[in-house]
RNA sequence: GCGCCUGUGGCGAAAUUGGUAGACGCGCUAGACUUAGGAUCUAGUAACGCAAGUUGUGUAGGUUCGAGUCCUAUCAGGCGCACCA
């Protein structure tokens, strides 16, 4: 009987669909274990063989995990707003949500042929009000918060407000971004409007005038994980530096948190690093500096408090607050005419330029250490959005202080003894200090480092400053101008103030609108909805929510999908309580899995959730890459040149579709027939035949080198291609896509099938195994155990292929041995594994089948032989009884006996018995 | 510039964590078989050499009886952050 892969994975697909075999529910009789894949975007190309890679992986350990005793949670579903659609329905007219149900049903499909055991009754979309309730009312708790920094965690703003009412904003340990003081007196003489809009300096999630990242092209603001050198991530398109008032997540608050609880996560270390890189911590000193002539006080952040003495002059930003404090009335055109032009630089120009430009304010500073006056600069080169927005600058110690120094001709005064500043600073945090003493301090002698700890110590004591951690981590935009997404669960009042919407007014629906463009007047496409108001008739947000909204909190979701009354309920929560094991991409580093995590934490604030962290361990897979072909194609003609004859011609390189290329030979009919553009082009060969170039690039529709899985399932299985993608190497590594390669696990799967069967009879028996098929079973079992532990499914299935040709060529027959390796397999490749398990005449599925454990007793060998080296040379070998601990003893004894008559009876120094079968006798 | 990761056959990769480097698969070579297939089976396959043997884990040192593995330096590739004070 041959393996008929597509009858048996069909059958057993259904069989599980019937009988909801991967169906599960909270059983508080075993353990839990909590399996995730970062659930797809799903878009118009559908999947390609790289997407299943993290799935297989984690369905085999989910299928491992549940066979090993645990109730496992293994869901799947959709990331379904997106600008893909959203930009076809701009296009098209037709609704997103069509599209979006399109490509959802496809993937389905996709998902359903390499038999994966979600649960698809607890299938989540983002983009259905069932869901994106949760999404807004999770908004909603963020919109009435604030951060208390004493308590380090969230608290209801009332008790904010109950706080201002009583002591102004005196001694207030909320997290703001703003510098404002106000008594209680003060609070209370407020107006409405005043006080919603000073709580906005204090709300987790708040309407705020922040500086973002404007893609014109794409209409809308994007969040800095978004945009990349300049451009935006999607579409690649410029990106500006713009004030707008936009809706803000205050993650920065959480800075500390997501920082320290790094520590607590089993996650790669490069990942985690990533992160840390992006949080940025850096400890300093704030430092003021008296403006001569006023009142008014220059707060800077620096590291390197104990360059004080070097500092010849200060810088601000551009858009800092100082700016204007600080003009003077003879430099104020110098300064405007400056300001102007950094303002119509986008980012990317000013990266680009790289070129030192500011201008001089007409004020000055005075150091507080030296007393000495130093001019203030404005120049881009300072960030208003990190720090204070203004430095000292240290020219000699600091490049880009240097860079600037040199330009405008500013003195540079060397701080470290040896250190030659002619040419360029000298950063290194490390020397001895000069120039560095007066009557106030003294840091001359010192190393840097204490330098730094004498300087904080003094700026604290003489009160001119004082120790801060600065993160560079900002807050996250939140809203987006654009049409597919969750609306805001806010209206705007009498005073244009926004205000939530009761919770039982959600979900607040996505409105139909006519076009999904922005309006006529620039307001984004809901200013289109007819009646877009709140149930009290007053005008509701016309933002929408960002792609990371809807997927912070849906690891949440899945544990309790039904439930109308709770994001999860407290007893889903507290079964499921965290993701175990999370897979994905490294693309999420700094978007997806930072927001998460600050979403988690806030709901943890609150105990809504019970883990202060949503993934305990992450796995982070790595990407398949295509195989492109191309053809070259002389320029202005329609003629082709073979690959090795390109250089004789002036060339254009052409990607061709892959499915009309068999290595590397183009099907030259097909390819005419592949597009009217080609259908009368010509061809160049050599030795007959037109050889096409390659390279290895991302998988993409757009270079016509798409795999899809549904052909490899269709031409060799399901099981064949799980397997096979788990044997090209290491989950997390990133490799090309080898069609080459898939032979040898397709022929694996056959062989194995071959073994039980002599023609169509079944030949398997009860018999007692032999001691070596015993031994076969058990390695394997003990291998594959370990392996599927440490994610190392490559060596697994090599494992696999080494026991079945074992037990071929012992021709083992015993029932009992492949009723374990059909175990063992069936994570792997589970349609093979349900087949040959009923085969052998096993009841219920091989998925509740338990996993075998392996006897080391089987594994001993009867004879254990120890090389026996002189020097690290061998010169003979020893055989000793195998059975227990013993054998090291005696093996010790012979070696040493041995030894001695090789040295003609001359004892050897030492002799060193290691636990693998070698004897080292020094001589 | 700062930080992190990775360097092993023609290719994808293993190596029980310091103990016979290259498991397993692809590819290749030779052969067998056959109703000629997108087959299957057998043997071989790190390099050099007819051999015994010698050399081999990016490079150079070091520790050790013994190093792919540990230490130091260096080179190459990948990733992240980047006027972040």
């Amino acid at each position: 009987m041959d393996y008929n892969f597509n009858e048996i994975e069909k059958k057993w697909q259904q069989y599980w669909k019937d009988n909801n075999t991967y169906k599960v529910d909270i059983d508080e009789s075993k353990p839990k274990f909590y399996v995730l894949d970062m659930f797809p975007y799903p878009s118009g190309a559908g999947l390609h063989v790289g997407h299943p890679l993290g799935y297989i992986a984690s369905d085999i350990y989910a299928r491992y995990k549940r066979q090993r005793g645990f109730n496992v949670l293994h869901p799947m579903g959709y990331d379904a707003y997106g600008l893909p659609a959203e930009q076809y329905a701009i296009k098209t007219g037709q609704h997103p949500e069509i599209t979006t149900n399109q490509n959802i049903k496809r993937y389905r499909e996709q998902l359903e042929k390499i038999g994966f055991c979600y649960d698809w009754d607890r299938e989540v979309r983002t983009c259905e009000p069932g869901y994106y309730k949760w999404t807004q009312w999770a908004f909603l708790q963020m919109f009435k918060s604030y951060y208390n920094t004493e308590l380090d965690k969230a608290r209801p703003i009332d008790e904010l407000v109950a706080y201002f009412e009583k002591n102004g904003s005196e001694g207030c340990n909320a997290h703001t971004s703003a510098n404002v003081e106000f008594t209680a007196d003060e609070w209370n003489a407020m107006t409405n409007a005043e006080r919603s809009q000073m709580l906005m300096n204090y709300r987790i999630a708040y309407l705020g005038n922040t500086m973002v990242n404007w893609c014109p092209k794409l209409g809308t603001v994007l969040a800095n994980d978004e945009v990349s050198e300049g451009l935006s991530v999607r579409g690649g398109y410029p990106v500006e530096q713009k004030v707008m008032r936009q809706w803000c997540l205050r993650v920065s608050a959480y800075a500390g948190r997501l920082l320290r609880d790094l520590d607590t996560i089993e996650w790669s270390e490069s990942i985690k690093e990533t992160q840390k890189n992006w949080i940025g911590y850096s400890e300093g000193a704030e430092m003021l500096f008296p403006i001569v002539g006023s009142d008014e006080q220059l707060l800077i952040f620096t590291t390197r408090a104990d360059t004080i003495f070097g500092v010849t002059f200060m810088v601000l930003a551009p858009e800092s607050e100082y700016v204007e404090q600080v003009v003077t009335p003879e430099q104020r055109a110098a300064v405007d005419a400056y300001l102007d032009e950094v303002k119509h630089k986008t980012e990317r120009e000013r990266m680009i330029e790289k070129k030192v430009s500011g201008v001089f304010s007409g004020s000055y500073a005075l150091n507080p250490v030296t007393g000495k006056e130093i001019p203030i600069y404005i120049s881009d080169y300072v960030l208003a959005g990190y720090g204070t927005g203004a430095i000292m600058a240290v020219p000699a110690h600091d490049s880009r202080d240097y860079a600037f120094a040199r330009h405008f001709d500013l003195p540079i005064i060397p701080l470290i003894e040896g250190a030659d500043v002619s040419e360029e600073s000298f950063d290194a945090k490390d020397g001895i200090m000069m120039n560095s003493s007066n009557e106030r301090l003294q840091l001359n002698g010192l190393q840097v480092k204490d330098a730094i700890a004498k300087t904080k110590e003094y700026i604290a004591e003489a009160g001119i400053g004082k120790v801060k951690v600065n993160y560079r981590l900002r807050d996250a935009i939140f809203s987006r101008q654009r049409y597919w997404g969750e609306p805001f669960p806010i209206y705007y009042d009498e005073d244009g103030q926004p205000q939530p919407l009761d919770e039982s007014e959600l979900p607040l629906q996505l409105p139909e609108v006519d076009k999904f463009l922005p309006t006529e007047t620039g307001e984004p496409p809901l200013g289109r909805a007819k009646n877009w108001v709140a149930a009290n008739g007053r005008p509701l947000e016309l933002n929408t929510m960002p792609g990371f909204a809807g997927s912070s909190a849906y690891y949440l979701r899945y544990m309790d999908p039904h439930n109308d009354n709770a994001l999860v309920s407290k007893e889903a929560d507290e079964y499921w309580r965290q993701v175990d094991l999370y897979v994905g991409g490294t693309e999420h580093a700094t978007g997806h899995l930072i927001y998460s995590r600050f979403w988690n934490k806030f709901l943890y604030d609150y105990g809504y959730v019970c883990e202060p962290e949503p993934f305990r361990k992450l796995v982070n897979q790595g990407m398949i890459q295509g195989r492109s072909n191309f053809v070259y194609r002389i320029k202005d003609t329609n003629t082709f040149v073979s690959y090795n004859l390109k250089n004789d011609y002036d060339t254009t390189q052409i990607h061709v579709d892959i499915n009309l290329v068999e290595n590397d030979i183009l099907d030259v009919e097909a390819f005419k027939a592949w597009s009217p553009e080609y259908a009368n082009a010509e061809f160049v060969l050599e030795n007959g035949k037109y050889i096409c170039g390659w390279a290895i690039e991302k998988m993409s529709k757009s270079m016509y080198n798409v795999v899809n899985p549904d052909d490899i399932v269709e031409r060799f299985g399901a099981d064949t291609l799980r397997l096979y993608e788990m044997f090209l190497g290491p989950v997390e590594a990133s490799k090309p896509w080898d069609p080459n390669n898939i032979g040898g696990v397709s022929r694996f799967l056959k062989r194995l099938w071959g073994l039980f069967f002599k023609g169509d009879e079944m030949q398997l028996v009860d018999e007692k195994p032999s001691a070596e098929a015993l031994k076969s079973i058990h390695k394997l079992i003990k291998k594959v155990t370990q392996d599927i532990e440490q994610f190392s499914y490559n060596t697994s299935v090599a494992a696999f292929m080494i026991c079945v040709n074992e037990l071929s060529t012992m021709k083992c027959k015993a029932k009992s041995v492949y009723r374990d390796l059909v175990v063992l397999l069936s994570p792997f490749a589970p349609h093979i594994a349900e087949e040959l398990w009923h085969v052998l005449g096993e009841q219920g599925t091989v998925c509740d089948a338990q996993w075998p454990q392996w006897n080391e007793d089987y594994l001993k060998e009867s004879v254990v032989k120890y090389t026996v080296l002189f020097n690290g040379k061998p010169r003979f070998n020893i055989e000793v009884p195998a059975g227990t601990a013993q054998d090291e003893v005696q093996a010790q004894a012979l070696a040493h006996e041995g030894a001695a008559r090789w040295l003609d009876g001359k004892q050897p120094k030492k002799v060193i018995v290691v636990p693998n079968k070698i004897v080292n006798v020094v001589v």
